[in-house]
DNA sequence: TGCCATGTTAAACT
DNA sequence: GAGTTTAACATGGC
């Protein structure tokens, strides 16, 4: 469920029904502070990453779906043991099972770098590179997954970031020639708004080139499954075309 | 049935 | 104190 684009569609999913609302009731096993939320009108929605936000006056409600989460509207799907969060309006009630939630303070978040999210119209490629330049000595399949540079990018566009780039998973960022960093960032986020319109679509896998495939369709060699780099994250490329520069 | 996975955090180590 | 490793969380698909 979870990576950025997902949360993405979850926003434009709720936004219609719980802007401008008053919270009747809120409840669940999350260990917050629920009556700070009765009686609050959700004056936004926002995602950063793969976090929703439902800001009131104060707090900001962030919900992160980790591995496992889900969520569903107006009917409660699932055992109360998994629910973690259900927040009712008028004529409408969400819940959202073994997730993440935290209540954050307005400014907490506004302070976050809305520009290193993919999806943002603030996103700043030039800032990512940045961040990256700071970090010579990291592989680049972990940098991918740096949610303070390219937030909300998960595993998945990972793996089929670099296969459409041919770029090696385990290059150091230093040892990228300077055109390809360019390709990994703007890749990053040209691959997420496509993972957007696919996931939209219910059509996601089927467009999948690398993540979980066995042969590389340019050069029909087998694709090497391995968890790389520090995250350790299962990483799917193709020693045939992804190119791995010298460190 | 058992294993594994679109993720993150914090504790426990070296 | 730093960096690294492990555990915890917990559901659904194969």
């Amino acid at each position: 469920m979870p990576e950025g684009p997902s949360i993405f569609i979850l926003k434009e999913l709720l936004a219609p029904l719980l802007i401008s609302k008053k919270i009747k009731k809120a409840f669940g096993n999350a260990k917050i502070d629920f009556t700070q939320l009765i009686g609050k009108k959700i004056t936004a929605i926002r995602c950063w990453g793969k976090q929703l936000l439902l800001f009131t006056e104060d707090p900001v409600i962030r919900i992160h779906l980790l591995m496992f989460g889900s969520y569903s509207v107006d009917k409660n799907t699932r055992p109360a043991s998994s629910l973690r969060l259900a927040i009712e309006v008028p004529k409408h009630i969400v819940y959202f099972y073994t997730c993440s939630v935290r209540l954050l303070t307005k400014d907490a978040v506004l302070s976050y770098d809305w520009q290193s999210d993919v999806l943002s119209n603030e996103w700043n490629p030039l800032k990512a590179r940045k961040k990256l330049k700071a970090m010579p000595k990291t592989m680049v399949c972990d940098a991918l997954l740096d949610q303070q540079i390219f937030s909300g990018v998960g595993n998945i566009i990972k793996n089929e970031v670099l296969y459409r780039i041919k770029l090696h998973p385990e290059n150091l960022i230093k040892s990228i020639p300077s055109l390809k960093l360019s390709s990994v960032i703007k890749e990053a986020r040209n691959y997420s708004f496509d993972f957007l319109k696919w996931k939209k679509e219910y059509s996601l896998k089927k467009h999948w080139l690398a993540h979980t495939k066995r042969t590389c369709l340019r050069c029909d060699l087998p694709i090497i499954k391995k968890y790389c780099g520090r995250t350790k994250r299962r990483t799917f490329f193709c020693i045939g075309c992804q190119i791995k520069y010298p460190r």
